[in-house]
DNA sequence: CGACTTATTGACCATCATCAACATGCGTGG
DNA sequence: CCACGCATGTTGATGATGGTCAATAAGTCG
């Protein structure tokens, strides 16, 4: 970490720092920019339970386990994913700092996935009933936990289309880009913390193929790759790629 | 229609009766079991403004619009879908009777896609905001909204993954099969009101493949084909085929 | 009946998966 | 510190699934 002049994205949301911690943390309009008084702050804080730390590997639930609580990544990377009857992985998901884990789980009150950490993990846990009773005396809240509901509904799409290889890991590249920068790291130099094999398993294209691309897009100066550092030399020209798959 | 036997999916999901009706839509939960007094089903009630018809290509709402409302589709068959910057459609979704239209638009406050009727179309419309606000009263109502939207999360893992073009159509005509069944319409004779391009779209195939795999299915005496009339002749064998995309 | 849309079928081809070999990095233990 | 071994990643050769292009058929609506 310290030898790279950027701040690179290994870095926890926050420095132990409470408010820094919040302000990352997808709940932060909830918590912070709604102007609610102690009581109501208080309320949601004292749901706040910090988990971890989890390290490489680590289950951190199992499909079918009882859903109980939603979780904010607060450091390092979650991937989630099924597993078929062959025990074939399909990822589903890779979940950064300041990124909600089990929302999906609402409906059925159970974890239709598993979900493992990629590296060393520290989560802030809360119970979902007592967030949903809390959401219904802080409009803010429900208001949030809608959005962030509404908002993961759209993101699968960027692995539904039938686009080419390219446009997967372009689109892949920034749209994890995107959402680093959203929570102050670097849109250009990326840690990219997960295998060759689950990013190609999470984009649907065989490890060979994610290599020869990566490849190509450094052989045209794109990109330059160190194993899981990745920097993005032309930005736009990497957009200009991902446009069909990321539609902005 | 009243040529078949057995009643086919064109119909309503409600005979013009009002209860009837809120029996067969998503919201029926929150408006009938809860055991909720007068008021607040009143409450609920009060929101619900019926539109349409709609007819078969009507628009319904467009992308970029703002989102104010939700809606419960009473009759007919919705199709959500984006289009890039060469008029290129990418169907989204199918919604059938008693389904929910709109609940990805939360996010942005504006919808993310198109939606047009099918056929003729009925909807139950809710103003989202006094729906949410009505949610933090009624917290069976807020539950209800909270399964809906993690529900959504989930559905679009049936054309996320690297399956065959046989699995997807089976997988498709299983899944329309049971949402179908859900209302309690037929499950083995379904009319799909969508045509092969759309289908073959929103599988992410081409129309040429869609009618290539409907052919061998037909000669397997797995189900057979009538232009939009499709009868399931071997179930549970569609079902295995579809088990790896829909996983149960 | 004729124009148009929708669906089907056939021939060919491109992308990406598969299989296999090899390289590289990393941790462990001598 | 180096050697070994395993996991991860890269590269090349080949092939299959499904896309594209084109022609034909079959509904549908005037």
């Amino acid at each position: 970490m310290s030898k790279h002049a950027v701040r690179l994205n290994r870095a926890s949301a926050d420095d132990g720092d409470e408010l820094r911690f919040c302000s990352t943390c997808a709940f932060s309009d909830a918590c912070l920019s709604q102007g609610y008084g102690k009581p109501e702050l208080e309320a949601l804080h004292v749901l706040v339970e910090h988990v971890g730390p989890y390290h490489e590997g680590d289950v951190i639930f199992r499909e079918g386990e009882d859903f109980k609580s939603i979780a904010a990544v607060r450091a390092g990377t979650v991937k989630t994913f099924v597993s078929d009857s062959n025990g074939n992985e399909q990822v589903l998901g890779f979940f950064l700092p300041g990124e909600i884990i089990g929302l999906n789980a609402i409906h059925h009150n159970k974890f239709p996935c598993h979900a493992v950490a990629l590296d060393t993990v520290m989560l802030c846990r809360f119970s979902f009933p007592k967030m949903a009773l809390l959401a219904t005396k802080i409009p803010g809240l429900q208001d949030q936990l809608f959005k962030l509901l509404s908002q993961d509904i759209g993101k699968a799409a960027l692995l539904a289309g039938d686009y080419s290889a390219e446009q997967r890991i372009a689109a892949f590249l920034i749209s994890t880009s995107r959402r680093y920068a959203e929570r102050g790291f670097s849109a250009t130099q990326l840690l990219m913390p997960m295998t060759r094999a689950d990013m190609a398993n999470y984009l649907r294209l065989a490890p060979e193929t994610v290599s020869r691309v990566l490849r190509r897009l450094q052989d045209l100066k794109i990109i330059s790759v160190d194993r899981r550092v990745f920097v993005l030399l032309q930005y736009d020209a990497l957009e200009r790629m991902a446009m069909p798959v990321l539609r902005s």
